[in-house]
DNA sequence: AGCACGCCGACT
DNA sequence: GTCGGCGTGCTC
């Protein structure tokens, strides 16, 4: 007799057992369990969720060791063939486990929610007195009733002597959304025979079922049924029971799109686009795994060549998948797809409800779409036949995970490339030095469009230094030139954008007698000042505290808020210009669903003249009035440290710019800075990106940086500052001794914010070349440290390809 | 990870 | 003599 067995990775997160488990499958599963399914499985003493990665008729495993499945979750696999040697390549590529990289591929809804449930086992008159409450209703009770009212201690108790007994039950987050519906009787005879048998007194039952003489077989909704005869639920409830008609239930998405939008046509191409589009779509036709970087400056009309070369791929029968930064996913970018492929697209982002998230991805599974827009995790959309893939922002660092498996999109969209033999866009106006070396080494196909669509001039960008507005005793954040400018915006009613970074910019607060920052008690930094609740609060774990009234270090009760957050900036500005409407989105303005874009809107209908915001207004802001953009300080990003300051900041300054002057007025660009002389700043000028590209290569061949050398960071955490630093070094002297020399090890240094949620942070960064071996040394790392050091209370994370640090 | 098993100190 | 501390080891 041949048995039937499923390799299943069990949902535990844990060293020890980040490898499959053999388990039998019962035979009512055997035709119908696939690989990729979920399964219910006993794991140990307790129920677990694990997903199929393999099937097979025999094992190594001794049978009697071997457990059967429980329960089989899904009747459609959730995850693909593809997606299964994905997950192990993200294993191995990020180093974790192969349970995280499969539910990271998943919509959350579709993960496991564990709850302990007690059930009583004999006559509630045996049980302790205090628990006999709680079984009054029913037999089982959640074990956090228990928790909540302090009774873990007499639970222990009534389990031992066997009174209740304790069941880890597996439950899925998520749920289909149904819609109740009639669907009336599809044989006429039967509903001709009821009419006549109904009596004279029920009138309003005679007339639904006339009515539903017209309309036989029809599924509906109740409330038109009503509406149409003029009815009610109850009279509804009579005829079904006479059985004229029958509730159904109907599987539902549900719509996470406010608005209807029109059809809008493909528009004429430049030159420089017919030639990138026609690249890709022959890359598409040969079906050639090659991936492009499209440059083109802002403007010059990229979002248009990926519509046209999607359609050209949805022609073929094929599916897209599309990426843009998570911050630029506005309803103004995500109408441009639904205008053009209306109910063929589905949007995936962080703003969703995690039920919305469900549906928009078995829209997908189930076939209903062929082209995903998405922030990063919309790269593992389950298409099974895709035929180009986009990166929109290619240089965007929203694009790395920052939390396990730390993938990098662009790294898994050229893995899918391959697989699916398509074609990759990587598309930006400031491509990261990466791709763009690569595409000079012809590692990826350079595509460039120099001229803007619609022929429209690049603004003019004038830099202000600021040091010489100090000279000359301005020591407002505002120059003259900015302020002139604004000013005759407004007199032309044209709209103005200030851009104000906030990194190292937000308020803080100050004792003004000794000199105190308020710092947050679990990290080191300092607390940030909101003014709408009058509260300080840490930005990166949430504390957060009123604003004493005495300094905690001198009592003194000289407090003052110092900074420029753009709370401050608003407030000069209505000095400045006291008849000025001025919209600001930040964090605070912008915490409530949809805010965002009503702000948007907003500014965009012309409701104000000055649109105040910070990294969030850099992106996708297309509005023809803009004519002016201010940079209030450019280089506030350009001292953080890190290799890549200068590179976000070219950037930054560069797609700021961008959104001045997109469509037939002209537009000018400000910037205000104390080092007007740096590269970076000078060279967005223009816009010359070539310039700085080889200017900036030159910085990293000389800093030993990417990507020239690739590096992975490892970061060690504990409580203890001692504890920290030791087990740093105890890690960087088991590198020195384990890599090679071609590697160079930098540190244990303190990290940038070397406390954080209570925990002293090390950090340190190895750089190399060639080092075939780092991935299986890191590895055996990882296995030192969750063998040995985790039980000390250290904490290690490895990033290859670290973005920040 | 999370749970059982098992071996030693301080309590009714 | 028993309760409970947490070191060790296993999970198909």
């Amino acid at each position: 007799m041949t048995i039937f067995i499923a390799e299943v990775i069990v949902d535990v997160a844990a060293y020890p057992v980040d490898r499959s488990f053999d388990y039998l499958v019962p035979e009512e599963m055997v035709s119908l369990i696939e690989l990729g399914s979920r399964v219910k499985v006993q794991f140990g003493p307790r129920n677990v969720l694990g997903f199929v990665v393999a099937l097979k008729q025999d094992t190594e495993v001794p049978l009697e060791k071997i457990k059967p499945i429980s329960q089989l979750l899904d009747i459609e696999p959730v995850l693909t063939s593809e997606m299964l040697q994905l997950a192990k390549w993200l294993k191995h590529e990020t180093i974790c486990y192969e349970i995280d990289a499969l539910q990271v591929m998943l919509p959350s809804a579709l993960r496991a929610k564990y709850e302990k449930i007690i059930t009583l086992q004999t006559d509630i008159e045996n049980l302790p007195d205090a628990l006999k409450p709680f079984f009054s209703q029913s037999s089982k009770v959640n074990y956090k009733e228990f928790e909540k009212n302090n009774l873990l201690h007499t639970l222990k108790m009534a389990l031992k002597e066997k009174v209740v007994v304790l069941e880890n039950v597996v439950k899925q987050k998520g749920q289909v959304k149904e819609v109740r519906k009639v669907q009336i009787n599809d044989e006429l005879e039967k509903l001709i025979a009821l009419s006549k048998g109904i009596s004279n007194r029920a009138k309003k039952q005679k007339v639904l079922i006339e009515w539903m003489m017209q309309h036989v077989g029809e599924t509906l909704e109740p409330d038109t049924l009503y509406h149409e005869t003029n009815t009610s639920p109850q009279v509804l409830q009579a005829v079904i029971e006479l059985g004229a008609a029958k509730f159904v239930h109907e599987e539902v998405y549900r719509d996470p799109f406010s608005k209807e939008v029109g059809k809008t046509n493909f528009l004429n191409l430049t030159d420089e686009q017919s030639l990138a589009l026609q690249k890709i779509t022959s890359s598409m036709r040969d079906k050639r795994t090659e991936t492009f970087l499209l440059h083109g400056i802002t403007g010059s009309g990229k979002t248009e060549v990926y519509l046209q070369a999607i359609a050209k791929c949805l022609e073929d029968g094929k599916e897209a998948i599309v990426l843009v930064p998570e911050i630029s996913l506005t309803p103004q970018m995500t109408e441009r797809f639904r205008s053009r492929f209306g109910e063929l697209v589905a949007v995936m982002h962080s703003g969703l409800s995690v039920g919305e998230k469900y549906d928009e991805w078995r829209k997908v599974h189930q076939g209903k779409v062929k082209v995903v827009v998405g922030a990063r995790s919309a790269i593992f959309a389950p298409f099974e036949n895709v035929g180009i893939i986009i990166l929109d922002e290619e240089h965007e660092s929203t694009y790395k995970q920052e939390d396990n498996p730390r993938y990098h999109a662009r790294d898994v969209a050229i893995w899918r490339g391959k697989y699916h033999n398509c074609p990759v866009v990587l598309g930006s106006a400031t491509p990261s030095l990466e791709s763009y070396a690569r595409a000079k080494k012809n590692v990826y196909s350079l595509l460039t469009l120099k001229e803007r669509a619609m022929k429209q001039a690049l603004p003019t960008v004038q830099i202000v230094d600021l040091r010489e507005e100090l000279k000359k005793g301005n020591r407002s954040m505002f120059s003259q030139e900015l302020i002139e400018s604004i000013e005759s915006r407004i007199n032309k009613k044209e709209q103005t954008v200030l851009f104000l970074n906030r990194r190292g910019y937000s308020s803080f607060v100050l004792c003004r007698d000794c000199g105190t920052v308020l710092q947050c008690q679990n990290c080191d930094i300092s607390l940030t000042y909101h003014r709408s609740n009058e509260k300080c609060k840490c930005h990166y774990c949430g504390y957060e505290e009123f604003v004493p009234k005495f300094c905690p270090q001198c009592q003194s009760e000289h407090i003052r808020f110092f900074g420029t957050g753009t709370q401050k900036v608003e407030e000069e500005l209505y000095k400045l210009f006291p008849h000025a409407r001025v919209l600001r989105m930040d964090v605070d303005t912008t915490k409530t669903k949809g805010s965002h874009e009503q702000i948007l809107e907003a500014f965009g209908e012309g409701k104000a003249d000055i649109l105040l915001g910070t990294q969030m207004i850099a992106k996708g802001l297309d509005y023809p009035n803009i004519t002016l953009v201010g940079v209030l300080s450019a280089d506030t990003s350009l001292h953080l440290p890190d290799f890549r300051s200068a590179e976000k900041t070219f950037q930054l300054l560069t797609q700021v710019s961008g959104r001045a002057g997109r469509h037939e007025k002209k537009g000018e660009v400000v910037i205000q800075t104390y080092t007007p002389e740096h590269y970076a700043i000078e060279l967005s000028k223009a816009q010359h990106y070539e310039p700085f590209y080889e200017r900036e290569m030159l910085m990293r061949h000389l800093a030993g940086y990417p990507p020239y050398y690739y590096l992975a960071l490892v970061q060690i955490s504990h409580e203890d500052v001692m504890m920290a630093a030791e087990y740093a070094q105890k890690c960087v002297e088991w590198l020195r001794s384990n890599l090679s020399f071609n590697v160079s090890i930098i540190g244990p240094t303190a990290a940038g914010i070397s406390r954080l949620q209570n925990r002293y942070r090390y950090q340190c960064l190895i750089k190399y070349k060639i080092e075939p071996d780092l991935i299986p040394t890191l590895m055996q790392l990882i296995k030192l440290y969750r063998s040995q050091w985790i039980k000390n209370g250290i904490l290690l994370s490895i990033d290859l390809d670290p973005t920040m640090i």
